[in-house]
Order: structure tokens, then C-alpha cells, then sequence
DNA sequence: TAAAATTAAATCGCGCACAATTAAATCGCG
DNA sequence: CGCGATTTAATTGTGCGCGATTTAATTTTA
């Protein structure tokens, strides 16, 4: 009753939320490494094209809060995308402290290669079409009540 | 019908199951530097502890499999654990290519400040228990899919 | 309107994560 | 036994991720 195991349940990785959200988290971008090196893209990279794909010129600020990474992780991230010649950025004309970002013709036609890349990894990982469903819930649950309490 | 919106439907963040795993593993990664800072662990230390407080003496083999880490990443990690003075390791005697590690009496020690971290973490996450359930049975399955794979 | 406060992004230092390579010990086959 | 093949962990180099600090531009306020 009063032993080991039960006072130290919760402190069992198999208890944990945390851990495997870690371990796959991990693995996924493990395994998008191989398709991504192709493209010349790190994961971060490639998350950061998405966004631009779906909305041309953002600023550093938007980027941040669709990411949910911060400006000390994106600036490298931008200027390594702006070396490749995927994107250019510089201060607005309106207000020099905010960064403008967008992406140049290279960077609009990766979008074309980058397309094969999600069918290539939803052969990756086999989850039932509900389970994928309640998993993108779940997680898309967990990013809005951060950002709700962000907001207080 | 033909137009982007439609071509490059996978592209979309929100239609990715990678990005918001990647988000919510840093930014529970982010929520759990607060508490851990207290014990001066890192959260890979803190996982790595947790693997040796449920089964003290492990081989570097056994800990990569465990926290789905390898060496390259598994090595300094615990070079600064032995620093702190949580854990002794070196060559095992009947093979000296394998690593052992186990618990100081200080690592042991350990263990009864973090039980703290569980209780403190649940509250930041508030998830129905059936929810928490279901996103911890999801991940294990990918992780098992994962182990399986690897052993063909 | 000049100084103080605020805002936005960049920089810095640290510790991962990982692939690729290296180093060292053991195994196994002739 | 001897030596090439294998196994195991450590090292190396790159790119994050983040908190703390810095730098620079704009806004507020006295």
C-alpha cells in the first residue's frame, strides 16, 4: 500500500503525458529529415515555408504566434531561409522595429516539390482516420487554452 | 476546384499532425523549465532521472531504447547528471564497450523534491480524463509501431 | 518636445537532438 | 591463436529552442 510503486506512480514514465509527446514529436521529425534534406530544409525551416505558402508577407510578430516560437529561435531560421534564397525580410517603411517577411520566386516554386512530401509520410505512421482526427484535437485543445491564458 | 486552396490543402499547418505535436511537446517542455529549474534539471535530465528512479542500474543501450534518445544525445546528458552528482557510470567489467549508470544516494535523494513536478504540471493542463487517456494510448501506439518496425 | 517608458527583434549562452564519424573492445572465423 | 568484422559508446559539427539581455525605434508623458 505505502510502497515504493505507489507513492512514486506519478513519477513513472509511463504515467507521464509529457514523455511520449516528446518521444514522438521526435521521431516525426526524425523521420521528415530524410524527404526534407531533398529540399535543402530543417524541420523548422520547412514549418516556417508553410506558413509563408499559406500567407505571404508576414511579419516577424505573426510568425512568432503561428509558430508558437519565439524571435530568439526564428532569427537564425529566417536568416538561414534568406541564404538559400527562399524568402527575403527587412524593417517596414511604417515602423523600422517590426520585420517584414516574404518569399521570393524560389521560394514560391519549392512549394511544388514540397507537395510530395506529406503523402510520403502519412505512409509513415498508420493511425486510423479518427484516432489522426481526435489526436489533432486533442493537441489544437491543448495550443488554445495556452493561448487563452496568454491572453489574460 | 482546381485553384490552390485545393492543390496545397496538405500543406496547410493546420492539416498537419507533426505540427501541433511540435508545438505542444515545446511548449509543455516550456511549462515544465519553472519547476524543474528548482532541482536544477533540464527536462531530458529530469526524463533520464526518471528512467533510473523506476530501475536503477541501466546500460546506455537499455536508456536510448527506454527514452528513445541515442548516445550522441544520451552522452553529455549524462556527463552533467554525474557532475551534479545524481548518478556514477562507467565500463561495465565483463564488457568494457557497455556503459553502466546508476543512482548516487543524492539521485535517490532526488526523487521525493520531484514528486511535486506531476502535481504541479496536472494543474497547467487542464484535459478531461478520458482525453488524457486517449492522446496517451494514440502516442503509444505510434512509439509501438515504431519499436516494430525497427525490429524487422 | 525632451526624457522616460515601451515595444520589437536580434544576440548571447547553454543544452539538447541528430547524422556521421571515430575509437575502442569483443567476437568469430580460418 | 590471429586478425578482420562487428558491436558499443563517445565525439564532432550543425541547427535549433529558449531565457535573459541588448539594441534600436517608437510612443508616452511630464
Amino acid at each position: 500500500m505505502h510502497d515504493d510503486s505507489e507513492k512514486y506512480e506519478e513519477l513513472k514514465l509511463e504515467n507521464q503525458l509529457c514523455f511520449p509527446l516528446y518521444a514522438v514529436s521526435n521521431l516525426i521529425i526524425r523521420k521528415y529529415k530524410t524527404y526534407l534534406k531533398e529540399l535543402d530544409l530543417t524541420y523548422t525551416q520547412y514549418i516556417t515555408m508553410m506558413a509563408l505558402w499559406e500567407e505571404d508577407l508576414l511579419i516577424m510578430a505573426e510568425l512568432n504566434q503561428k509558430l508558437h516560437l519565439n524571435s530568439s529561435t526564428l532569427s537564425p531560421v529566417l536568416r538561414r531561409l534568406e541564404e538559400k534564397g527562399y524568402i527575403e525580410k527587412g524593417p517596414l517603411e511604417e515602423d523600422e522595429r517590426i520585420l517584414f517577411i516574404n518569399l521570393t520566386d524560389k521560394g514560391y516554386e519549392l512549394r511544388d516539390k514540397a507537395l510530395k512530401i506529406p503523402k510520403k509520410m502519412a505512409k509513415e505512421f498508420k493511425l486510423e482516420q479518427d484516432e489522426a482526427k481526435e489526436l489533432h484535437r486533442i493537441l489544437y485543445k491543448i495550443l488554445e487554452q495556452e493561448e487563452k491564458s496568454k491572453n489574460k
